[in-house]
DNA sequence: CAGAAAACGTA
DNA sequence: GTACGTTTTCTGT
């Protein structure tokens, strides 16, 4: 049997870069990607094949690219210190004796697949060398001719060559491998597939639908959220699956047969193994050894099962191109529990000047978190946790945790000495509670992701190692366990504790090394990530400590008054209806009303039920008094049940005050987003609404002050556009929306009647959130055509505007974002494929990002000035005579003491004002009062 | 018991 | 029509 093997010489290539450290021979040229390749090469020789040939891309475009224009756009380029290490590669293959393949505008999978295709056909047994899982495709067991394919990968030692080899990687024999690639796409490829579809999804659909063509028949049958997704990635699929499909018919001007083994030129050899310092090589080879790179393989594997110990995969993640070797190696962890250890390490992480940490809690809410640990890493790969409060029987004796953090508040408050982190805001809160003052907070892993790829929902450690590093994190219930089970930190063994978290700090040390260049690299947005996101990083943390009081009596009189009048409500309902209900549950209702009642289901929800919102219940309400009652009790049990009840659970015992938290990368536009509770979600419109507002009040002594820029968005879309008539609009200092009904109506400002300013306010608002004429007609509850008028002679007045819009469409479509006035980014998944409807989504995401984007890196670019002047008005005691207390995309709440309220009124709108400059005035409102609502 | 869907509060 | 977070019910494991 003739036996030929087909080596992926690209593939061992990077992975050979990747996995092993920088290595350099005496001269200083890189040589580690060249040695993982030579010892591949040794281990295959070993096998003695009478046929080989090593497979490696050419320059150029290739018919995927024809096909697909982003193909493999998002890889960077190849690095210099892996480019430099081809040409030797090459010598060496060719010294070897063994061809070396490159095929123009021809992938070298293509000329794999070709190759393999014809060898197995004319009954040889073939076996493909890669790293490279998509070859699973073309596994072949042995047929009639006696022809095989089979695929090892040499440096996991891997072998595949059966479909039930196949289906036990992938779930799915070789014969629906492109189907399952397709179905999950390929992120290092830039070939998007399934929204949330990864191999073990898209194996189950194609065990239950037979292929890809069978789950794209039967996908309107597949439920939820991944329904939704498949559906949305219908038409793209076909394209994937060409593009994932190896081609096996290339014109190719070599025959499987022409490809033999050659006899090494062992003097070229004997000059290459000695230029790059191989010596066991080179011993090996003067002895005569066939095998002439056994000796390296030695050396590689004197750290065996390393591979397996680290957190690096070895088929499932790829490890991105262009990432430096010393961020793919795995970490050494250790455990400090003694004060010299301790010590030692404060003096590595001093001279290092800079270094990630990370700390361990037995809480998500760094309000009550107490540490049970710390994290350091000064360097790639090497990593100390330093456990303070582990507490479990058997527990190993630590360190005293107020003696080590007296050993480390030096280093720690110590400003010179850069920290970074990942999601230091927690971080922050956690030391300060523990009375350290952490200073030089330089760097941030997640807001350097949010700032390059604020489009990526996630920004998590986990997600990012997977996404930057190709490496897979210890989770957290992996230590912790999950669910009911799950223990406190201070209950997981120091020695699992000590791996994962030394590894959160050496991770977010190599993420650091990944991000912190891709930022650099791009001016605009290095600038909002310095000058914006980490100042704010401090101040948001502030805002987070200083909190709100509320007054728990007020509220809880409120929910009794709720209570009461939901009582009511309900029972109005019940006689109305004829039979006992839940007000609560949609589904009921919908049964009720449009079944047992019969009146009319004018509403869709988005899944297609009758929907019961309050437009539909307006829309029937003159026929049957029970739409009204309901409304009626549910906006009394929304108020009840999402504030009154639940913001008195939610005081701080310590504080007495209410902390919310802010989400630095919680909205792709730049905003800030609040959680736990939510403080930017207070009712405000309703009389009723705005009672919870009196329940946020100043202490005794003090005030609060509400401070918000007025029409900040609209006076952003007035600087964007340049538009003349809207600029003039804004210069004469005039009720914006009466003056933009003045100019659309033709008539002098003070005959714009209340429906004319109603209508431009509606189109004002509208067009920013990127409206047409249907949204505006029913916006406004007059006819399409109407609505079509009013916005074609809104674009008359302000053609500007109309040309901005256009722009900005134009931006998003050719580069793919736009961007902010300060250049932050919002990247656009959507804007050129997806569906029609995903696509419209985008250009009006497109049409509003730059302006809700611009102006929440203006109120944040203000929020670190007061603060920083805030800092300033502290008396000798270091007590601050205002603190900023919360943040609601237009406006910065305060609490003074009373006498301070004038010079904070001026201090605030000064830096308000000045924090952008644009081409209209920024204008601040400010209101004081004992109360949030009383200061508006 | 976790996650989806529906509803609704803010700018 | 943009951007969020939280509540409740309901569904499916």
């Amino acid at each position: 049997m003739t036996r030929l093997v087909l080596i992926d010489g690209s593939s061992y290539l990077y992975r050979a870069f990747h996995a092993l450290p920088p290595l350099t021979n005496s001269a200083g040229e890189p040589t580690g990607a060249l040695f993982g390749v030579v010892n591949m090469l040794r281990a295959t020789l070993k096998e003695r094949p009478d046929h080989i040939a090593f497979v490696v891309d050419a320059p150029g475009k290739t018919f995927r690219d024809d096909l697909y224009p982003q193909y493999k756009a998002n890889r960077p380029p190849m690095p210099d210190e892996l480019r430099a290490q081809v040409q030797p590669m090459c010598e060496i293959v060719h010294a070897l004796g063994i061809d070396i393949l490159r095929v123009e505008g021809v992938e070298a999978d293509d000329v794999i697949g070709t190759l393999a295709v014809r060898a197995a056909d004319a009954g040889m047994e073939v076996t493909i060398s890669t790293s490279d899982k998509d070859f699973a495709q073309l596994v072949r067991e042995p047929g009639v001719g006696g022809g095989s394919v089979a695929l090892v990968n040499t440096m996991s030692g891997s072998r595949m060559d059966s479909d039930a080899a196949v289906a036990e990687k992938f779930g799915v024999p070789a014969a629906r491998i492109v189907d399952l690639l397709a179905l999950m796409g390929d992120a290092v490829d830039n070939v998007p597939g399934v929204d949330k579809c990864g191999p073990k999804t898209a194996a189950k659909w194609l065990g239950q639908y037979g292929s890809l063509d069978g789950v794209m028949g039967n996908a309107a049958a597949i439920k939820g959220k991944i329904g939704e997704n498949l559906r949305a990635a219908l038409e793209r699929l076909p394209l994937n699956r060409t593009l994932v499909t190896i081609k096996t018919d290339v014109a190719l001007e070599c025959t499987p047969q022409s490809l033999r083994l050659r006899e090494p030129h062992v003097d070229d050899l004997r000059a290459l193994y000695t230029r790059y310092g191989f010596n066991q090589a080179l011993k090996e080879l003067e002895a005569g050894s066939v095998a002439a790179g056994a000796g390296i393989a030695a050396v590689a594997e004197k750290e065996p099962g390393r591979a397996r110990s680290s957190g690096f995969v070895a088929a499932q993640v790829a490890v991105p191109e262009g990432l430096d070797p010393a961020l793919a190696t795995p970490g050494r962890y250790e455990a400090v529990t003694e004060a010299g250890h301790l010590e030692a390490w404060i003096a590595v992480l001093r001279n290092a000047g800079r270094f990630a940490f990370d700390t361990e809690t037995d809480s998500l809410d760094p309000m009550r978190a107490n540490l049970v640990g710390l994290s350091f890493a000064a360097e790639p790969g090497r990593a100390a946790y330093v456990p303070l409060g582990h507490d479990y029987p058997g527990a190993p004796p630590q360190l005293d945790r107020a003696r080590a953090l007296d050993l480390l508040r030096p280093l720690l408050e110590d400003a010179s000495v850069a920290k970074l982190g990942q999601h230091g805001k927690y971080d922050l809160h956690v030391m300060r509670r523990h009375g350290v003052a952490l200073a030089g907070y330089a760097d941030d892993t997640l807001l350097e992701s949010f700032v390059l790829e604020s489009g990526n929902a996630r920004h998590d450690m986990d997600s990012l190692a997977r996404r930057h590093l190709g490496y897979e994190t210890k989770k957290y219930e992996e230590v912790a366990g999950k669910g009911a089970k799950q223990i406190p930190f201070s209950q997981v063994s120091v020695e699992d504790a000590t791996f994962y978290a030394a590894e959160d700090a050496d991770i977010t040390l190599r993420l650091h090394r990944v991000l912190a260049p891709r930022l650099a690299a791009e001016p605009a947005l290095e600038a909002v990530y310095r000058d914006i996101e980490m100042p704010l990083v401090p101040v948001l943390e502030r805002i987070e400590a200083n909190g709100v009081k509320v007054d728990v009596d007020e509220l809880r009189r409120q929910s009794a008054d709720l209570s009461r009048r939901m009582l009511a409500a309900q029972q109005r309902a019940t006689e109305l209806a004829g039979r006992a209900f839940n007000l609560d549950s949609p589904k009921q209702l919908c049964a009720l009303l449009f079944e047992e009642l019969k009146l009319p289901a004018l509403v869709k929800t988005p899944k297609g039920q009758p929907s019961t919102n309050e437009e539909a219940l307006e829309a029937i309400a003159d026929q049957h008094e029970l739409p009204r009652v309901i409304l009626e009790y549910r906006g009394l049990a929304k108020l009840r049940g999402t504030y009154t009840d639940k913001l008195p659970e939610m005081v701080d015992p310590d504080t007495g005050r209410v902390h919310t938290s802010y989400h630095q990368a919680g909205a792709a536009t730049g905003r800030l987003s609040s959680s736990d509770p939510n403080l930017q979600n207070i009712p405000i419109r309703t009389e009723d609404g705005r009672r919870i507002r009196r329940a946020f009040v100043a202490p005794p002594g003090r005030k609060l002050v509400a401070c918000d820029y007025s029409q900040i968005e609209l006076r952003i879309m007035a600087h964007l556009s340049q538009d003349a008539g809207l600029l003039r609009a804004f210069e004469s200092g005039a009720d914006i929306h009466r003056a933009t009904a003045a100019e659309v109506f033709g008539r002098p400002l003070e005959e714009v009647t209340a429906n004319e300013r109603r209508a431009a306010k509606a189109i004002n608002f509208g067009l920013m959130y990127g409206m047409g004429a249907f949204g505006l007609a029913r916006q406004l509850g007059i006819g399409r055509g109407q609505a079509q008028d009013y916005i074609a002679l809104y674009f008359s007045r302000y053609p500007g505007v109309r040309d901005y819009m256009e722009r900005t469409r134009e931006q998003a479509r050719e580069h793919g974002y736009v961007e902010t006035v300060s250049g932050r980014r919002l990247y656009l998944e959507y804007i050129r494929g997806g569906t029609q409807a995903q696509r419209a989504g985008a250009e009006r995401a497109a049409i509003n990002a730059p302006m809700q984007g611009t102006a929440a890196d203006i109120i944040k670019r203000a929020m670190v000035e007061v603060d920083g002047w805030l800092a300033g008005q502290r008396d000798a005691s270091g007590r601050s005579p205002a603190l900023m207390i919360l943040q609601v995309h237009d406006e910065l709440v305060f609490e003074a003491d009373e006498a301070f309220v004038p010079a904070l009124l001026e201090g605030v709108g000064e830096r308000m004002v000045s924090a952008a400059r644009l081409t209209v005035p920024l204008v601040v409102d400010s209101g004081v009062g004992d109360n949030w609502d009383e200061a508006h």
